[in-house]
DNA sequence: AACACGGGGGT
DNA sequence: ACCCCAGTGTT
């Protein structure tokens, strides 16, 4: 195997599949699905057309959505021809209401190509399936396998969930190498018989048992060999989406204590923290003997504290904290500024940050 | 309100 | 080759 480490490190043991004694993972699925998967649906048949029209219209819409336009779609254009020769208002009109509109058009634009390309006969060779407009490799690799039996892996978000979880790979799914790796591992559990029930019960046991939230383990076939279930890891795998950067901005926050006295500010009603009472800020440490004289105070001692973060939705704060004893008549109360005790501070609105300061031993003095 | 989703399109 | 988007349902 040519993998790189980093790939082969997240894929536990599941080469040796073919040779261990319980039932191999597709056995298993393939067993679950005659029981437990859906049966019966309507475009369960071996007509190209039919099944293509059917992962189309499945893909980012749930099966009970799709039942019926599926059905008055093909009712309106029963075969590939129809479909290529009909006009776009009435393709567009039949799918209105399932949303996503670009596969309609592309599902038309690939009717009339099969018709001009392939003497209106969808093609089974997967690379010219994956050819048309609107079918990437998951999705030529279903209709080959329920259209024309052929034995090929199928990796759409159900599949990468039940991957992610059963062989533990992490690494967010929509990563290149972390798909590679789950395209492998796809080809290494394909049946070599019942490619049709295998690939229906990947989808069943994903949007069934395997969900986002609040899988059902109790009733899964492959629980028993699970690494995600093995490691208590169900909830955190597939690894999320990374977040993307948010920036981070510096702030100097002065813990002014004049006796056993804290001063603190209270914020406009607007804005972040508003109407909460939050410390005086400056931009750095540097800045805290000005700021007390410009108060009509003086600095006795300073002492900088360790910087901690605090993230919010949009931007990430790094907050330096400098206590500073003051001395001298001090700041007169008023509607802003207010001289509090420790205990009377913790009892106030204070923000989050501040309260993991006072609640941190440093950073009372005295 | 944030996240998830398969394929296409842009850089 | 990589990143990001569209557009809607789910959590």
């Amino acid at each position: 195997m040519n993998m790189k480490r980093n790939q082969a490190d997240s894929i536990p043991d599941v080469y040796c599949m073919s040779t261990q004694q319980s039932p191999t993972f597709s056995t298993r699925l393939i067993e679950w699905q005659h029981v437990h998967g859906r049966h019966g649906l309507p475009w369960h048949s071996s007509n190209p057309y039919h099944v293509w029209l059917s992962e189309i219209m499945l893909q980012q819409t749930q099966v009970n959505t799709v039942i019926p336009y599926y059905q008055a779609f093909l009712a309106k254009f029963p075969t590939i021809l129809t479909l290529a020769e009909a006009g776009s208002d009435e393709v567009m009109a039949a799918w209105s209401g399932l949303g996503y509109y670009t596969r309609a058009r592309n599902l038309h634009r690939a009717a009339q190509l099969i018709v001009a390309q392939h003497q209106g006969q969808f093609p089974d060779d997967v690379e010219q399936v994956m050819a048309l407009p609107g079918i990437g490799r998951s999705t030529a690799a279903a209709i080959c396998a329920f259209a024309f039996g052929q034995c090929r892996p199928i990796l759409d978000g159900n599949v990468k969930r039940v991957l992610a979880r059963w062989a533990g790979i992490t690494g967010f799914p929509g990563d290149k190498k972390v798909e590679a790796a789950m395209w492998v591992l796809a080809e290494q559990l394909v049946p070599q018989a019942d490619i049709e029930t295998y690939t229906q019960a990947q989808m069943d046991l994903g949007s069934l048992v395997c969900t986002r939230s609040k899988p059902r383990c109790d009733v899964c076939p492959v629980a028993a060999d699970c690494v995600a279930r093995q490691t208590g890891r169900t909830t955190s795998l597939p690894t999320p989406k990374p977040r993307k950067a948010i920036p981070t901005r510096a702030t100097t926050m002065l813990l002014i204590w004049r006796g056993d006295k804290l001063l603190l500010q209270k914020r406009p009603d607007r804005g972040i923290w508003g109407g909460l009472w939050c410390l005086p800020e400056v931009d750095t440490s540097l800045d805290a003997e000005a700021w007390c004289a410009r108060h009509g105070m003086a600095l006795e001692s300073t002492t900088c504290l360790p910087a901690f973060e605090h993230v919010f939705t949009h931007f990430r704060l790094t907050i330096s904290p400098v206590a500073c004893e003051v001395s001298g008549p001090g700041l007169t109360p008023d509607e802003q500024w207010q001289w509090f005790d420790h205990k009377s501070a913790l009892a106030a609105g204070i923000p989050q940050p501040l309260r993991r300061l006072l609640t941190n031993r440093q950073a009372v003095l005295l």
